[in-house]
DNA sequence: TTGTACGCGTTATCAG
DNA sequence: CTGATAACGCGTACAA
């Protein structure tokens, strides 16, 4: 590996010099400049990325801390930061948290370390009070963390009517929910849209709200019970899609057809939802986009770019599939 | 951010005795240890990763490059690899090369640049040359480079076999293979299994092997073709799960039960063969194994630790779902 | 057992 | 327009 030195000397002139044509920066002659040149590409030198961290004190990477990248939503989101930050010019090293605070901890710290020049994260149990300790621009992706740090989510609530509201449209009349985690805000959002659409129907019950947990698993067992309970439900409404997709197999389970008997909906978009049969109706967030925005509000801030927005609210679509379709025969009041 | 001076400066000793109880290497008094400690304790010292690379020529990172992360096969792996590589005290920059050779020698450079001790990579434009002139570990996963390279794979051509085995056993008749591309050598190894497995079969036809491209669209208008050419095949072995749930589309596109009038079976083990109806049957990769094991290897490889063995070829694993059953009424010979 | 001083490869400042 | 040289923060001979 050759070094700056080694190109000054074969250039025959300093290092200053070197540097200079490296950057660009600061005047140099054109024949001294054709010298380095020269010299750079029979040496095959390439600037030394961590000499210049070490000056600099940035690194031209950020970092990325999701959940666990094994769950759908986020290889869609990391491709989208990864080939932004490409774009610009940055690296991005992955963490994966598994929710576990004091990893996510360590990892930062670790990131911290290294001179890492921001980092995007997808977590609730990170404090306002630990951005501000770490001195790096930190944004936020999927949850609200706090109104400081800026964030890229989708319109939660909104998408949830959406749902409910399609569901009705299409002639269910008992629609059910099946609900994330408790402490994550996008699931509580998704709940509280549900229920602003059909929380004053006079059929509606608080048992028609199950968990699901965001897990498949989880969702296939609640359904059954659900579905047990209750077998006037002809709707379900799944905070994601990957829920929806187990709502789908107990409803299989149980002899239910779907969608004529039972229509389903989930939430998200990963394309999973496409694999299933039938192909599953759903809310689907712009997952690329989100990452390609949150990506390029980092960068900004990094750069000290002016932003206009830090807080990035996105719409989300209705995409109708097979899992869901109009009831024609079903009599509406 | 605090440095070592002045740790050195707050515990009232050079920067040298603070350097040797940060890595307990070298004498130091148990009374001076207890006081630099002290010191780091009171100004939170964490200490410069990037000056320590530059001194070390090490980073404590890796690097990841695949194809893309958004392939169902990749985050399961990366996850596994960022996982080990976690433990190992390792971080892990990924980078996706969309199969492209100039974007994956950009990376190798940049990665060379920052000092990663080493990397994994999932390729087939990558040549020996190439990374004899990287002067650091590299190695393969998924896929065979050269000789040279240290690599983990599947038994790929044994797991064809007991696919198209499978197949055979169950009561199948006709049965047609969705390939992989033509230049991925472990798709070549999975035609070869399915041919040693059928191509001697007095009903084999060469046009029962049809092009898929590991793409779920892609496969399903190959099938849909196959099966119209061909009415009379009832077993489809697809090189990877995404083509054989592309294949499940087709077949019911075409009002074709599967599994009573076709099986199907897939390759790779993918959780979003778990997710369709009916579930799919499956040549599983222990794909967490793989990541661990390639990480494993590759840190030994850093570290100049011995390693028995550079090539290690995982078992690949049955998993009979509802995509295929047994088709008794379909009388053998 | 501890301290001094140099080197890792760059960049930026300040003379010239 | 160009060249010395001092940082950046850490690890390690070598001396004491």
């Amino acid at each position: 590996m050759a070094t700056i030195r080694d190109v000054a000397k074969q250039a025959g002139v300093s290092v200053a010099t070197v540097s200079r044509v490296l950057n660009s920066n600061g005047y140099v002659n054109n024949e001294t400049k054709k010298k380095v040149d020269e010299a750079i590409r029979q040496l095959n030198y390439k600037p030394n990325a961590v000499a210049r961290s070490l000056y600099k004190k940035t690194s031209k990477t950020i970092g990325l801390i999701v959940p666990d990248i094994g769950n759908p939503f986020f290889p869609e989101l990391a491709r989208a930061v990864e080939d932004t930050a490409h774009k610009k010019g940055y690296n991005v090293v992955f963490c994966n948290t598994d929710e576990n605070v004091e990893k996510e901890e360590h990892y930062l710290e670790v990131l911290l370390q290294k001179y890492v020049d921001g980092v995007i994260i997808a977590s609730n149990t990170l404090t306002a009070q630990k951005v501000k300790e770490l001195n790096i621009p930190v944004v936020s992706i999927d949850r609200k963390i706090t109104a400081e740090i800026p964030t890229v989510v989708v319109k939660n609530k909104q998408g949830a009517r959406k749902a409910a509201g399609y569901l009705k449209e299409i002639g269910c009349q008992r629609i059910a929910h099946i609900r994330g985690p408790h402490h994550i805000d996008n699931a509580n959002e998704r709940v509280d849209g549900y229920l602003e659409e059909v929380g004053s129907e006079p059929w509606f019950k608080q048992s028609y709200i199950t968990d699901g947990n965001y897990v498949m698993k989880t969702a296939i067992q609640a359904t059954l019970e659900l579905l047990e309970r209750h077998p006037e439900i002809d709707g379900i409404f799944a905070a994601n899609d990957v829920m929806a997709i187990g709502a789908v197999k107990a409803a299989y389970q149980l002899g239910k057809k779907v969608p004529e008997e039972l229509a389903i909906i989930g939430f998200d978009g990963i394309s999973m939802a496409e694999a299933t049969t039938p192909e599953l109706t759903t809310i689907a967030q712009p997952i690329y986009d989100m990452g390609t925005a949150v990506t390029d509000l980092l960068v900004k801030l990094i750069e000290k770019k002016p932003v206009e927005n830090t807080f990035l609210e996105l719409d989300v679509e209705l995409i109708e599939r097979e899992s869901t379709r109009k009831q024609k025969n079903k009599g509406g009041r």
